[in-house]
DNA sequence: GTGAAAGCGCTAACAA
DNA sequence: TTGTTAGCGCTTTCAC
């Protein structure tokens, strides 16, 4: 492991140049304002001695950071069982990139982190957090909140949805400060149980996920949704509660046969429940999509392509979320300072603004929020589409 | 959004402790020598005024950063399509973080991005680097350790198999200096195809991995060390190459049954590839595992888990590999300056010292190397065990 | 054992 | 347009 040597400073590049210190330094920082072929001898200098500027010594004084910390809620072990952690991140890390930022990964194992955390961005190490909570007593999403430091929540925070979660809502849920990113959980829910009802199923039941992540919810909101408006439809034996796992869809599924043996079509929260459900119905002899009809959610690869046979999904632009995420912040950063949105670094790497490649279309197309004792919207909440990916399943 | 606030300064605790700047950050750094009474009264102004140290201020003097870049080049997407690369950041991050470092994530996308990378890590922003490159012949390793940046490699770099990746061997490949952590490929393909043995098979045939990785390459040899004591296990068709998918696995599973309709086992180069092989004999009618045995590799769940039937696989400490590559590098760091190992956080966060959780064996535990020109293994290897999971598949 | 003072490398007023 | 100067918040000699 070599060691690492020592840089040269702007007072090398100044001196190489001929310059002042504050020439290179503006140079550097975009070249405004100094005459072309001084400009010129100077990044000749600063290529020759290759030449980086030290982040410390601007941070002291710029009191910015150029980077962003991610916060992932560990817990969400399910963020681990798929690739959905990794294509978030891997959006958010183009977006930073494009606009210099560096990403810091703050990974959490529990309460102690918190603390841990909490400080950290306290600290005022980072410009801002990009944060992933799923569940809706989380105590970290208020803690960062109280942190100051400006944040943008990956997945609909469930802090308004009173009633459903533990303990009383919290009083931050209406801020009009709340930024978030999710996907259409409750529109997909919806384009998939109509699909089913396209097929001419009229049994069609749902196996939910873990009820205190707003995801589940969301999605069980979507199913009612269609569902309420069809005779008999609001069977409550069609709703059995799962945990988004496939030995929870095997388990949920059982479930439901035994309830409603003339069952013809499985709504599952997530393509791994929907795995356990296929399993079960095939060993009930039932097949598929025959005998019953079946839906999974998230389009998670490989599960849901290689699943026998192969799942009928509701696809989410997962990667499209990551950055989006990123853009809202970096978006919210620049306001908060005097450089306006555009003014994107000088190597002309800034990507297009707005949210073109999005399809962003704002709150939830008219629809009212799910029920729960919150009347105005989420003020930042941003949703985007999902698109049913037909296979063979349904 | 909320804006960020000005935070309180050394000075401030040092007026608030009425004693000396000096004083506060000989506390706030250890608080060796100093006497009692007064580090508490520093520590109490600490806690009042929720002081937390300018990481940027302390960077400036000290030269150090307390963070580790962790580089993952993108084309492998194969990283992402599995809990592979989360796995591995979770270890990762539990060690670093019990260090108080940060981990800063540098995701690439292709070649621009290597001068970026390379561009950052010279820059002096991180005291060290995490690299994780499958590919025999990518530049950005070389890229690095040009950087002069202290590095630990995640997988062992495939310089060395000089005659098997495109381009010559680069003369690091024998550097002492190199330090990388991988699972025991080769030792756990042995086990693997013993295994089969053990169950009486004969005819055992190998899907392998992309042999552009080092990982593929060492499982391969693995097959190959305990195929070669038996008569007829030279074979060479029984040896197909495949690329670690599923879709792979189906086309290599094919072409094996066209060549040897008689085999009776097959070890998979990973568990998407088993996956893959699993459709196709299940389609040729074949029994798994009554006609045809199968093991893959990684246990990837739940891939593996929930193939049909289960799979049986060989398991590797993904996360352990993390921690342990977090580890030596740190070690690395510290060994560097003047501060011994154990000088840790003054709050006893330290975690014990040595591999003990790990299992490292160092070294291939007595095997030369992969028969190419490489006499000398790398000086830095370290293998972690992997081990059989039985489950019904073989 | 404690404090005073000198920078670390950079940016941002302000002068020229 | 360019240079000069004064710190940003911290650690670290060096006196005391």
């Amino acid at each position: 492991m070599t060691e690492a040597v020592s840089r040269p400073t702007l007072e090398a590049v100044a001196a190489r140049a001929g310059v002042s210190r504050a020439t290179v330094s503006r140079v550097v920082n975009g070249g405004d304002g100094v005459r072309a072929p001084l400009a010129e001898r100077v990044r000749q200098a600063v290529a020759e001695l290759g030449y980086v500027p030290n982040q410390a010594a601007r941070s002291l004084v710029t009191k910015r950071h150029d980077a962003v910390a991610v916060v992932i809620a560990e817990p969400e072990t399910r963020v681990f069982a798929d690739p959905f952690f990794a294509l978030q991140l891997r959006g958010i890390s183009k977006e930073l990139t494009a606009h210099d930022n560096q990403l810091v990964l703050l990974l959490t194992e529990g309460r102690d982190d918190h603390a841990r955390v909490a400080r950290y961005l306290s600290g005022g190490h980072v410009d801002g957090a990009l944060v992933f909570s799923l569940h809706l007593d989380d105590p970290l999403p208020g803690l960062i909140q109280d942190a100051g430091v400006p944040t943008v929540f990956g997945g609909r925070p469930g802090w308004g949805d009173e009633g459903r979660g533990a303990g009383p809502a919290r009083p931050t849920a209406k801020d009009p400060g709340v930024v978030y990113v999710d996907c259409d959980n409750r529109g997909g829910a919806r384009a998939a149980v109509r699909h089913l009802m396209g097929l001419g199923r009229t049994r069609i039941a749902h196996l939910t996920g873990v009820l205190d992540q707003t995801s589940a919810v969301d999605r069980l909101d979507g199913y009612r949704d269609v569902m309420g408006e069809v005779p008999g439809g609001n069977d409550p034996r069609l709703v059995v509660e799962s945990d988004f796992t496939p030995a929870g869809g095997e388990r949920a599924m059982r479930e439901l046969l035994d309830r409603c043996p003339d069952v013809d079509a499985v709504f599952a929260a997530n393509d791994l429940t929907a795995l356990g459900a296929l399993r079960v119905l095939r060993a009930s002899g039932r097949r598929v999509p025959d005998d019953v009809a079946v839906i999974g959610f998230d389009d998670m690869l490989p599960v849901a392509e290689e699943a026998d046979p192969p799942l009928t999904t509701v696809r989410q632009d997962i990667e499209g979320m990551g950055r989006l995420m990123a853009r809202l912040l970096l978006r919210g950063l620049s306001d908060g300072r005097d450089r306006t949105d555009d003014r994107d670094r000088p190597d002309g790497r800034g990507t297009t603004d707005g949210c073109d490649r999005t399809d962003a279309r704002g709150r939830t197309d008219g629809l009212d929020r799910t029920g729960s004792a919150v009347d105005e919207p989420h003020a930042g909440g941003v949703i985007l589409p999902t698109t049913l990916i037909r296979r063979v399943s349904a």
